[in-house]
DNA sequence: TGCCAGGCCCTCTTTAGGGCCTT
């Protein structure tokens, strides 16, 4: 059951690889919720996920496998995070993959979840349809967000996709003159074809 | 050690191919 449609939490996994499905882990977990525009809580917790990673993955992230022999396994923090994100919508940066690493380590501990995925990134071709890049960290630098540049790791990208969500949620109202924009409209837009995105959102401001 | 996937989106499209994005 969602208790509140507008309290997010919008979540990042560094993982081992790029798919579940051919064996990749989660290795940390970074997640900020906000409620009303504003963060009321963080979770970041790395994770053992019972192999090693490779030279490349440490290299990307930061994250080693020394620093991976103290961390709890992810079935202990997977279970902590379920907890964190029960009741509220969910938000990532490309969330297709990020969705599809918590629905595989929940599989695995038998949990679910009962929010819905946006995305960030399909957002952000909508709105910021001139954008050189959408990666994260371009739409930082072109949304003229602050940053120390220390990105992939998961608490970090979690702030910055919270940062980038917030502004792209302010050029909305501000272009469209609207007073609030509802999760559900944000589900709609990201499956907007991106020529149709301003008629979408003028029919919406005309109620 | 090196490698792997998948959804979105565009176009020289839909009986397909390739770039973008995530680690």
């Amino acid at each position: 059951m969602i208790v509140n449609a507008d309290t997010l939490i919008i979540l990042d996994f560094e993982t081992t690889g790029l798919s579940p499905d051919m064996g990749d882990r989660a290795i940390e977990i970074g997640a900020v919720k906000i409620e009303n525009g504003k963060i009321t809580g963080r979770f970041q917790e790395l994770m053992h996920p019972g192999r090693r990673v490779s030279g490349f993955i440490a290299d990307y992230t930061g994250i080693t496998n020394t620093m991976l022999e103290k961390a709890a396994p992810c079935e202990e923090v997977m279970h902590r995070f379920a907890d964190f994100i029960q009741g509220y919508n969910l938000v990532a940066h490309n969330a297709s993959f990020d969705k599809r690493f918590l629905d595989a380590e929940l599989t695995r501990i038998g949990r679910g979840y009962d929010g819905e995925f946006s995305c960030s990134l399909l957002v952000a071709r909508r709105i910021f349809q001139d954008a050189p890049s959408h990666k994260l960290g371009e739409l930082i630098n072109y949304t003229n967000i602050p940053s120390d540049g220390g990105f992939h790791r998961a608490l970090f990208d979690s702030e910055m996709t919270t940062k980038l969500w917030l502004v792209m949620l302010e050029e909305m109202k501000s272009r469209y003159n609207l007073a609030y924009i509802p999760f559900p409209l944000i589900l709609k837009l990201a499956k907007t074809p991106k020529k149709s995105v301003d008629t979408f959102l003028r029919r919406y401001q005309q109620g």
